[in-house]
DNA sequence: CTGAAAGCGCTAACAC
DNA sequence: GTGTTAGCGCTTTCAG
């Protein structure tokens, strides 16, 4: 008989699935039984229970998660929204999530932005429909109202970037991060100092405001030419180097900072041929393999992103075993990042002449 | 009113959903009407759909996925198993899914199996349970036969890998690829060639007997000092170079048969200094931005990973619609991989020296 | 210890 | 054009 049932289903004939009501029958018993020894009431004697266990599996029973939701129950689902998880970065958080979240019985869905608002909107009212027990999201730059309002209503964290009106987040020191990349070049003597990057996402200018804060505690002016502001986007980070190249004052060094414009940057880089760090010295956004590899080795800023993200993904379950949340202020958690250096940086030319 | 229940919801109480069964209440209407007005059904009055229309968006309504589930409809969740979502083989895989089943009114959903057999089964477990639609897998090595049973009662595909008793498959034209690397590695005059890759999996096997195919067929002899096997992992690799190393008989290129011992190859060599192609030639698998960058530009196999997992994505979903499959041979489609040859690859030292 | 029955939210067959 | 009702699979009272 189950050896017919096997052979239906190769043929594609997707049979119903096995119910609690199938094993009562099975065993002539009743519904409510069955139910009770699979969930190892205490009230179900031994043998009962071995008796529907057995069934159970030699039926291939599998419990419904739509019934238990429709009862009230978990959907035991966690959603990740990200702009795109082809980036290293966020790969790196989508394994660290599924990975922490299986253990606990939850699992991960994954909802591509694009770092539209609309479709981040739209895929919120699937996960509500879905009754997802929680939601980890990197906010687009300007989240529609309803989607707001939706998060609300569900255990929720901000990753990386911050709205401050969606409440708990776990992110970088992005102010400090730059700060700390500014503070490399400028000890090495650079004063032309070009920084590409974002001002569009709250990190983005938090790290643009370290840009600027570095570079005036130093004394030093900062050349409007030479500040590049656009999409943290690859396609960005290219044309950028090739605004930076055309212009006639040119830079001794480059900060960028964000990590797809860190890649566009660097592959045009080496595109163009441009030698570093003898002709500019270059500070990147993020770590991974590549960094180490490109041209000389790249001084870039290493991000802890298992840090946060484990953090993140612990208070979230923390926040899903006490179902009711303190009317506190939100979460913040802020972790340093870390500058390596490596070979794209050095004096610039002028000051080595001099020396 | 409204009002008083978002605050609500900012201090954190979750509170009930608002279900068809409210709006007809709000609307004193009766809950079918409400229910036929949401899926526009013709005979509802174009005033009552509007009235519900606005009372829907007003009151917040998200229709339960579960509810929906229950009575035979479909979860709209399809799942995709990996090994392991920070290969930027399968985040781009994730990415393209992702987007496209978006797009058809599907969600994707993560599951990393670690190449654990027994993970991949309680995944599976989770997965049948929450009653998803459909379901790619890139199987281990050995799936449970649980397992199998599971997705055998389900529309699913397998991505890159083949277990033959799972069905339809996409993937690459493995054994063509490894043969397509040797062969340039020979047109360049190379006869001590290694290889360095997997013979676990049936992908594996299939690229491990390219190579011997593409020796035998040149008349070269395989030296097995120089066929180095073992799992596709990064440390593999790495392992793997030290013993290339520090063996007496030299080889003059390498070939490595998966994406992340290419990565592990490539780490290893960088660090111990090896002068590529001078002292040796490499050949990769799997190409992305740093095969670009990483020391002369490596040579390496592009997979078309776009182009598999779209006709993957576009495959499941017309299985989606046509409920039924035929009863036939499962469907193969194999995409052929492309050498892309940069600097990594010369003809070997003796040979230019005998010119 | 076990059974009967209600109800979660929604759809659809059956009234009117 | 709208209302009534049954039932999807499961949990959870309430009865034995």
């Amino acid at each position: 008989m189950l050896l017919l049932l096997q052979s239906l289903a190769h043929l594609g004939i997707h049979l119903p699935m096995i119910t609690i009501k199938d094993i009562a029958r099975e065993l002539g018993l009743s519904i409510s039984t069955v139910g009770r020894a699979l969930t190892d009431h205490p009230r179900i004697s031994r043998e009962t229970k071995e008796r529907v266990q057995e069934a159970a599996e030699r039926l291939g029973y599998v419990a419904n998660t739509a019934a238990r939701v429709m009862r009230g129950g978990s959907s035991h689902l966690i959603s990740l929204l990200v702009p795109d998880i082809r980036s290293e970065f966020y790969s790196m958080v989508a394994h660290i999530l599924s990975t922490g979240f299986e253990s606990e019985g939850y699992h991960l869905t994954l909802s591509i932005t694009d770092d539209d608002p609309n479709r981040e909107m739209q895929q919120m009212r699937e996960l509500m429909s879905a009754r997802v027990a929680g939601v980890v999201i990197v906010p687009s730059a300007n989240p529609r109202r309803e989607t707001a309002e939706m998060l609300s209503k569900i255990p929720h964290v901000q990753l990386l970037r911050r709205i401050a009106s969606l409440g708990d987040w776990f992110g970088l020191d992005d102010e400090q991060a730059i700060v700390d990349a500014a503070n490399h070049l400028i000890g090495l003597g650079h004063k032309k100092i070009a920084y590409i990057g974002d001002n569009t996402f709250p990190t983005g200018k938090a790290r643009y405001k370290g840009f600027r804060r570095a570079m005036t505690e130093a004394g030093l002016k900062i050349d409007d030419s030479l500040v590049l502001l656009g999409p943290p986007e690859l396609k960005f980070g290219t044309e950028a180097v090739h605004k930076l190249v055309q212009g006639r004052k040119p830079a001794t060094a480059i900060i960028t900072g964000a990590v797809l414009v860190t890649l566009g940057v660097a592959e045009q880089l080496s595109k163009l041929n441009v030698k570093v760090p003898n002709q500019i010295s270059i500070v990147g956004f993020g770590d991974g393999p590549w960094q180490r590899w490109w041209g000389p080795g790249l001084t870039t800023l290493k991000l802890p992103i298992e840090e946060i993200t484990t953090g993140c993904a612990l208070w979230l379950l923390h926040r899903l075993k006490t179902s009711r949340q303190q009317g506190k202020d939100p979460h913040i958690a802020v972790s340093p990042t870390t500058l390596v250096i490596r070979n794209s940086t050095a004096a610039p030319k002028s000051t080595r002449v001099l020396r």
